[in-house]
DNA sequence: ACCGGGCGGGACAGCGTTTCCCACCCCACC
DNA sequence: GGTGGGGTGGGAAACGCTGTCCCGCCCGGT
C-alpha cells in the first residue's frame, strides 16, 4: 500500500482531482460545502497526507528554509537554530539543516545541496570568508540562488547578498575591554584571528583595538578554534604561559576567547588544571548564550540577541512563504499547533524606522555583561 | 533566467533527455565516454543543479531524513542532532529538522510534515509518550510510514515500531543513586515524573528505588520541565525547602535532576542564590553532555554515549539511502567534502553478537561520572 | 420564452526527472 | 553474406500534484 494519493481520495469521494485538490488545499477557488466535506471525510478516512515533493513541484515553490551553522552543537548556533525553527514551523515550512564545521568546502557542498532541494530561502548564520577562491564559488552560487527567486539572509556577517542581521562585533568587543581596563584589568591575551572566519577577527580587533588605545598591547595570542575543545587548548596554552614568561607578573591575566562556547571550555580547562579564576586568570566571552550566566564563575560577555536576531531572520525568510497563519492541507489541528509558538518578539534595534525591518542590513547591538569571570578582587 | 533544467543541458549538448540523466547521475546505464564528457561540460557551463524534488518525486525517494527532537538550544539533543547531521550528509542525504517542545500534538504535526515531505526515515529522539490518546495518532503515523517503506528509529525510547536504541535509564538511574548513598549521601529530592516523559520518569523511577532499596525516601519530590528554565526553578523550590522543613538538618541534600542541562540550570540558580554546591547542596544530572565537564562544581552524572548512539542511528537510517560514498551528481568535490567526517565510531555495546547491529533494539549503558558537585566534605 | 452571466466541476497540460522500452548499429558468428 | 546479440541513444510514459481553461448548468432578467 504505497501511500494514498490525492487521486485515490478524489475517486473515494467521486469527485475530480482537480475538485480534491481544490477543497484540500488553499485554493482561490473553495468548491460547495457539500462536495467539500465529501472530499475531506474521504481523506480522513484514507489517511491521505499530500506529497510535498509533487505540491513542490507543480507550484514550485517548496516550504523549505535552508538553515546553514557552523556547529549546530555550539549553543550560540543552538539557540539560534531553535527559535529559527520554530518560527518557520509555525509559518507551515519546514528547515531543512546543514553545518560546516566552518570548512569552507563543506559550506559550498551544502549550499549546492540546499539549492537542489529547492530550499525557498537561505539563512547563514555565523560568520564567512570573503575574498578567496572558494568565496567566489559561494557568492555566485547565492545570486544565482537569489536571481532564481530566493531569499537569502546572513545572521552575524554581511554576505554581499540579501539582507543581513549584524552584532556589532568590533564595537562591542571594543566596549568589553574598555570595561574590563576601566574595571582594572592590566595584562590581555587573546586569540589569534582564525582564517576565513572574519567575526572573530572582528571581535578580537576590536578588543585589541581598545587595548591599544589604552596602551596595552596583549601579552599573547594564540590560535585556537571556536569550540569547547578550542577552549580547552587555549586553557593549556595559558598556564604554558603564566608557566613561562607570564610567571612573575602576579596580577591576573584577562583572557578574551571570541566565542562563549570556547570561553566555558576554558573556564573548565583553566579549573581543571588548578588555575583559579578570577584570581590568576580571567575569563571573558562574546554571545551571550544561555549557559554564560549559569556558569561558575558566571561569564564575563557580550550579550547578544540571539533570539530576536533568529526571529527577524525568520520573519524575512517567511515573507516568502504564504500559509502565515493560513489553513493547514487536513485537519485543522495544524493550525492550533502552531499558534502555541507565537511568543511576542522584542523588535531588534535596527538602523531603519523604528518599527519597519524592510532595512536590508539590520545592526544589533550586544551588551556588555560584566560576570565573575573577571572579577577583580584587589578591586572589589 | 529561472534556473537551468536538465533538458536545457540535454539541449546544449545535443543528447536526448534521457542520455543527459544517465551521465549526470549514478545510472546503471552509463553513455560513451565521449558523450558523457560532452553532457558534463554542457552542466558545467550552465550551471546545471538537478532539482531533487522532481527527482524525489520520479525515484520515488527524496534523501531526506527527518529528525525529531524536544529541543534543539539542549545540548542533550544538540549533540546528537550534530551527529546525525554530520552523517546523513556526508551520505548525500539532508537533514530536516523539527522540535516538539514535548508537546504531543506539535509532535504529530510535526511527523505528518516531515511524512509529507516523503523523508526516507525518521529519527525521534528523546522520550515520547505512550498510551494516551494522541499517542494513538503517532503510532498511526509511524506504522504507516513504516509500512510505506519509511524507516524509524527511535533513540532515547522505544516506539513500537521501527528500530530503536535506548539507554538503560532506570538501571542508570539506580546505580548513580547507589554509588551517591555509598558516596555517604543520606538525604535526597527529586523531579516529579513528567506526565508523557516516560524516560525521565525512568530515571527518577530507577533512583528512587535504589534510595528505596537503602531504605531512604525523597524528602522532597517536586515537578519542573526539563530545561535549563526548570533548573532554575528546582533550584528555586529546593530553597523553599530548605528554608523550611528541611532547615533544621545540616547534611546536604542531594538532588536528582533527570536532565544535565536541567541540573545546570539548577547550578547556576543556587549559587545565585548563595547556596552552595555540594556543602549544601549537591545536585546530579543525567546525559553526560559537554558542558557537565566543563561545569564547577564538575557535574555529577550519567554520561551516556551520545555520539556513538547517534551514528547508530544514522547508520540505520542510511541504509536506505543509496549513495554511501557514491558518485555525486556533478562535480566531484562533492565526494571529497563528504570523507572528512568519516570519523571512526566506537561500536556500541549493544545485546546482538558483537560487530553486528542488526538488531531491532540496541541498550547502550551509560556510566556514573562522579563529579564535584555531589563531594561529600565530610567523607573527603 | 430566450439570452446572458456566474458558478461549480472536469479535463488536461505542465512541473523536472527517471526509467522502461524500442529502434538502431555494429560486430561476430554461422 | 545473412542473422542474432550486445550495447548505445532516443521517445515517451510515469511520478503526484497544481492551475488554467473550458463546459454545462442554473438562475435571473427582459
Amino acid at each position: 500500500m504505497p501511500a494514498v494519493r490525492l487521486s485515490d481520495v478524489a475517486q473515494d469521494a467521486g469527485v475530480s482531482l482537480a475538485t480534491a485538490s481544490r477543497v484540500l488545499n488553499g485554493s482561490a477557488r473553495v468548491p460547495g460545502k457539500a462536495v467539500a466535506d465529501k472530499v475531506r471525510a474521504s481523506a480522513e478516512k484514507l489517511g491521505y497526507v499530500p506529497n510535498a515533493q509533487a505540491q513542490a513541484l507543480a507550484r514550485s515553490r517548496s516550504g523549505l528554509i535552508g538553515l546553514v551553522v557552523h556547529d549546530i552543537a555550539d549553543p550560540y548556533f543552538a539557540t539560534i537554530a531553535r527559535e529559527v525553527q520554530q518560527q518557520v514551523f509555525a509559518s507551515q515550512a519546514q528547515v531543512l539543516l546543514t553545518q560546516t564545521d566552518r570548512a569552507i568546502d563543506t559550506e559550498i557542498r551544502a549550499l549546492r545541496a540546499l539549492i537542489a532541494q529547492q530550499v525557498d530561502a537561505l539563512v547563514l548564520v555565523g560568520s564567512h570568508r570573503y575574498g578567496t577562491e572558494a568565496d567566489a564559488a559561494i557568492s555566485t552560487l547565492l545570486q544565482g540562488f537569489e536571481r532564481n527567486g530566493g531569499k537569502v539572509v546572513g545572521l552575524g556577517q554581511s554576505l554581499g547578498v540579501g539582507r543581513t542581521i549584524v552584532p556589532d562585533n568590533a564595537a562591542a568587543a571594543h566596549e568589553l575591554a574598555t570595561s574590563l581596563i576601566v574595571d582594572g584589568h592590566q595584562r590581555f591575551a587573546v586569540v589569534e584571528g582564525i582564517a576565513g572566519i572574519p567575526s572573530a577577527g572582528d571581535r578580537t580587533g576590536g578588543f585589541v583595538a581598545a587595548l591599544t588605545e589604552a596602551g596595552i598591547e596583549p601579552e599573547l595570542s594564540t590560535a585556537a578554534e571556536l569550540t569547547r575543545a578550542g577552549g580547552h587548548r587555549l586553557a593549556a596554552r595559558i598556564e604554558e604561559h603564566l608557566g613561562g614568561e607570564g610567571a612573575a607578573d602576579p596580577r591576573p591575566l584577562c583572557v578574551f576567547a571570541p566565542a562563549d562556547v570556547m570561553a566555558l571550555g576554558a573556564l573548565g580547562e583553566l579549573r581543571r588544571r588548578g588555575i583559579d579564576v578570577p584570581e590568576r586568570v580571567a575569563v571573558a566571552g562574546f554571545g551571550g548564550v544561555p549557559g554564560a550566566a549559569d556558569a561558575n564563575p558566571t561569564l564575563t560577555t557580550i550579550a547578544l540577541p540571539l533570539a530576536e536576531m533568529a526571529r527577524q531572520a525568520a520573519e524575512w525568510v517567511l515573507e516568502s512563504v504564504p500559509g502565515r497563519g493560513a489553513g493547514a492541507a487536513e485537519s485543522d489541528d495544524a493550525t492550533r499547533g502552531a499558534a502555541t509558538t507565537a511568543a511576542t518578539a522584542a523588535p531588534l534595534d535596527d538602523d531603519s524606522a523604528p518599527g519597519t525591518n524592510d532595512a536590508r542590513e539590520v545592526h544589533v547591538r550586544g551588551d556588555v555583561v560584566l560576570g565573575e569571570s573577571t572579577a577583580l578582587t584587589g578591586v572589589a
